[in-house]
DNA sequence: ATAAATATGCGACATTGGTCACAAAGTCAA
DNA sequence: TTGACTTTGTGACCAATGTCGCATATTTAT
């Protein structure tokens, strides 16, 4: 169970926009995340083929007519979760529940998305 | 300044190693660590040298008699409250200082440790 | 219908990190 | 001294990642 991969930093700039935007075309994830990614046209694209390979993210071949489409494949809460437990657990050695303040000060996360990580986490 | 390279996972594990121990003969270090790094004597050579290129330990030759040393040549808390910053600005995109839970929660640090970091994040 | 602009499919190359094996050099007890 | 065992120095290999470029399909504006 539960063998999401662990984004790497760029492939988590990718993933955040996603999560943010909903499913979007290349072109747009570049130019979205070009200040952050100092990248080319083409290694956004190789990096999200591989995500694709991965499974972090879902390639939609267009329908005939439009654009192809990426998707977010892994949830934003459960990937958050699992990179802060491994964070906690194998570089400051937390062994208890993690303090819930860490994801509260995230400018990531709404009210409904903490509860849910308190679920994914609890325990 | 501080152009402290972050250390990877097999690598935090030998440094933790070090910052607890001291210095100490490359033997040592690797059956010390073995529970945590299954490796070959060999791999955990390599990456101590590989470790001292990047500047993170320091070798010591024996002099005429006696073992190599490696030593730690980076501030642990130097390293964790790195490490911290920028896991929770690039993860969790938390941007003010950051809580202090997170750290003590730890059991790698004592009281004065505790301090000494405050200081390196406070602000 | 064409050419200009885009989008896609692929292959390539360098670096880093994980992981060893092997051979030369040193150490030490019998 | 002479093995036996350890330490060191190196070279190798492979997978993952960062990073492109190029050639071919597609789309779209004139």
């Amino acid at each position: 169970m539960s063998q999401t991969p662990t984004p790497n930093p760029p492939e988590l700039v990718l993933l955040k926009k996603l999560w943010a935007q909903g499913p979007l075309p290349v072109r747009v994830l570049h130019d979205a995340c070009a200040d952050q990614l100092d990248w080319s046209f083409s290694s956004t694209r190789k990096t999200l083929t591989r995500m694709s390979d991965k499974g972090l993210v879902v390639y939609q071949k267009p329908e005939a007519k439009g654009v192809a489409l990426y998707t977010a494949r892994v949830s934003k809460t459960a990937t958050l979760a699992n990179m802060a437990r491994d964070f906690m657990r194998r570089v400051l050695e937390v062994d208890g529940p993690l303090p819930h303040v860490v994801f509260s000060a995230s400018k990531l996360l709404n009210d409904e998305e903490l509860e849910e990580l308190e679920g994914l986490l609890g325990g």
